[in-house]
RNA sequence: CGCGGGGUAGAGCAGUCUGGUAGCUCGUCGGGCUCAUAACCCGGAGGUCGUAGGUUCAAAUCCUGCCCCCGCAACCA
């Protein structure tokens, strides 16, 4: 019988830096799905990668003195350890620059041309210079610029546009008709309101302002822009081909049957990426799934730190498998969900360590103890012992339901529901005293084959979660060849079976206090990488530029909220004489309160601008510090209109 | 009226679609056990499910108003 193929997929990581845990958590997931449904016996084909070009790239290595391909050789390297440090493995790392890929989207965007689906035209609209942005007839306030208020004027850029619109009404149907298209359902509803009941616009497909990307073939002004180029992963990985000579990869696992994605791509994934498709004439997956973030705060530990700690900085915390199960049992599959250090070690240390890891370690002894390690003939099951045999056995059918609808942690969390359940059935049977009588030892002998089947089962459960951790559980038991199918066979430990003579501790408890320790010691690392180029040499300035400026001592008469925006103030001061309205981005930290009646530093001969509505004619001084804390700087002395030099 | 998520025990969360005894983990208090890794097992205390109304025999769950938090977007002259 040919197996089932499966095709998973992650999103690619874009290699402008170093991928945070959000990256490194969904790879994880992929692995863990894609493990498991290998073990259930699919043909899993399970790809990730990395998104290589763009403009920001093209900066960061210019600002690095490195070209762009130098620099995203050695972030794409980087992305790569970390992911390998996880233990993750994938079947296909694909990257946007390999040469065949390349080749494949300048077909891919050459035949939407040639049909009639990419078009060339110019990205026409109204024009604001120094806002620098495009504005539709309908975005303008009475004909003038929505944000400065200034006058606009008709300009043009020009651009390939992908007709999104001749598909919008077949991808509406195909999503009405999958219900299951987009995960978590709750999404799709969303995509199906916000995007596609209004109308999609065409998408601007190509670029010239930047040339790290796929050049357009036949137009070499352009570059293919992140859509087709990022998206098109998915296939071009597979040898898809536009002219139909597909590679056998893709004939055999296209559609996929998973892209896993963040969820604020959603839209990418569940609107272009499938019109694309369409117009490819491709069948579309089966289904995208947006998971949620898992936040890493450090609560009351570090003060206002963000969330930047690095997946292999947990690994040196917790250990892999214990960054693993951290990911994976604390997946949140419609929410955001949020751990912390504390919190981490507490989750490792309950269920690994006193759940699993005791109960392998109990049983093991009084195994070696009773038995020396090795099975004998048992009596036959009784009735006390059918509540935790039927847990086990179920326990496979379980997990494949939960983990088809992609919830991995309810299946793990299934698996530790039944490693309590064994632990409790040690204190119902009572072992020790079973022991004191010679004439059970049969019976004796069945309490403990019960323990380590059960033992067994939680293990092969466990591998695709946590691989190291399931092999040392079936070491203990000396029997590494326990397959996904034996997970409903609760007699394949025969008498004459003997146990890992090896007392093996699965996972040594976490001590809270050595952790944030370790924890803390790797913060100021990171703080003296970002220190060290604050050293930062001004640029100079002449004493001309600086007359050019100039500054008063004003008094603010009123302050008020900015009625449109939550960051800003909007002030009245007085500068002896003329009152300057002064719109400034500091309501996080001041209210209007704080200001009123103060004598301020003030920028008076600014350009004036309109922010968000408002006329700004001029600029109060602040001192801010490296957290961001600020300091308005006052007089007390001085007069109003004073002129600072 | 920019878009979205959320408010359930001291903490972190599930339950809401499909109304019917409010549940899980940690913590806390008490008990048990002694095979084991200060572990394991049992029990208790602790919640008017943000708030005000409505529908219903019955509402955490469905409907409406309001309050509060958090993301994103915009904005920091």
């Amino acid at each position: 019988m040919t197996k089932t193929p499966y095709y998973i997929t992650t999103a690619i990581a874009y290699t402008s830096g170093k991928p945070h845990i959000g990256n490194v958590y969904e790879i994880v997931l992929a692995d863990a799905i894609a493990r498991f449904k290998k073990e259930e016996g699919y043909d899993v084909y399970f790809q990730t990668g990395t998104d290589e070009h763009g403009q920001k790239i093209e900066e960061k290595a210019l600002a690095a003195n490195q070209t762009p391909q130098a620099f995203v050789d050695s972030v794409a390297a980087q992305i790569k350890s970390l992911f390998d440090g996880m233990n993750v493995k994938y079947d296909y790392f694909i990257r946007t620059t390999d040469q065949d890929h390349e080749k494949r989207v300048q077909k891919i965007f050459k035949k939407l041309y040639d049909q009639g689906d990419i078009y060339k035209s110019e990205y026409e609209g109204w024009y604001c210079t120094p806002c620098e942005s495009f504005y539709t007839d309908s975005q303008l306030t009475d004909g003038k610029c929505p944000d400065c208020g200034r006058d606009v004027h008709k300009a043009k850029e020009e651009s390939y546009f992908f007709k999104l619109s001749k598909y919008q009404d077949r991808l509406m149907k195909h999503i009405e008709d999958h219900p299951n298209f987009i995960q978590p359902p709750s999404r799709k509803n969303e995509m199906v309101n916000n995007f596609l009941k209004p109308g999609l616009q065409d998408l601007a497909v190509s670029r010239t302002s930047f040339k790290w990307g796929i050049p357009v073939d036949f137009d070499d002004k352009h570059v293919v822009y992140v859509w087709i180029d990022a998206l098109s992963n998915y296939i071009t990985g597979l040898g898809y081909d536009v002219d139909g000579n597909h590679g056998d990869l893709y004939k055999k696992y296209w559609p996929a049957d998973v892209h896993l994605i963040g969820k604020d791509i959603l839209r990418f994934h569940t609107l272009y990426w499938p019109i694309m498709l369409m117009a490819l004439d491709c069948p579309l997956p089966k289904q995208v799934f947006g998971h949620p973030w898992l936040l890493v705060g450090d609560g009351k530990m570090s003060k206002s730190k963000g969330n930047t700690i690095y997946s292999d900085d947990m690994v040196k915390l917790f250990g892999v498998d214990g960054v693993r199960y951290i990911m994976l049992r604390e997946m949140p599959f419609a929410n955001d969900g949020s751990i912390t250090i504390p919190s981490m070690v507490e989750r490792i240390n309950t269920d690994i360590v006193n759940i699993v890891g005791n109960l392998a370690n109990r049983t093991w002894n009084m195994s070696m103890k009773y038995f020396n390690g090795v099975i004998e003939a048992s009596d036959a099951p009784t009735q006390e012992d059918q509540e935790l045999i039927d847990l086990a056995i179920s326990l496979k059918h379980d997990m494949i339901s939960s983990m088809s609808e992609l919830k991995v942690a309810e299946s793990i969390e299934a698996i530790i529901t039944l490693a309590k359940r064994a632990n409790k059935y040690i204190d119902e049977t009572l072992p020790w005293n079973i022991a004191k009588d010679e004439a059970q030892r049969a019976r004796l002998s069945r309490v403990i084959k019960n323990l380590l089947e059960t033992i067994r089962i939680v293990a092969v459960a466990l591998r695709s979660f946590v691989p190291e951790t399931s092999d040392k559980l079936l070491s203990i038991l000396n029997h590494p060849e326990s397959s996904f199918e034996s997970l409903t066979d609760f007699d394949v430990l025969k008498p004459g079976h003997r146990l890992n003579n090896e007392n093996i501790i699965i996972m040594p408890r976490l001590v809270l206090e050595d952790v944030m320790k370790a924890y803390e010691a790797q913060l100021p690392k990171e703080e003296k990488k970002e220190e060290e180029p604050v050293v930062e040499v001004d640029p100079e300035a002449t004493i001309d530029d600086f007359k050019k400026m100039v500054f008063k001592v004003g008094e603010v008469l009123d302050c008020k909220v900015h009625p449109d925006a939550n960051k800003l103030l909007v002030s009245q001061i007085d500068v002896g004489g003329k009152v300057h309205q002064v719109v400034s981005g500091i309501a996080a930290q001041f209210k209007p309160e704080d200001l009123i009646g103060k004598k301020v530093m003030l920028v008076t001969n600014l350009k004036p601008v309109k922010l968000r509505g408002v006329l700004s004619e001029g600029m109060i001084l602040v001192a801010t510090n490296r957290e961001g804390k600020q300091e308005i700087v006052t007089f007390t002395s001085s007069e109003k209109g004073s002129k600072i030099s």
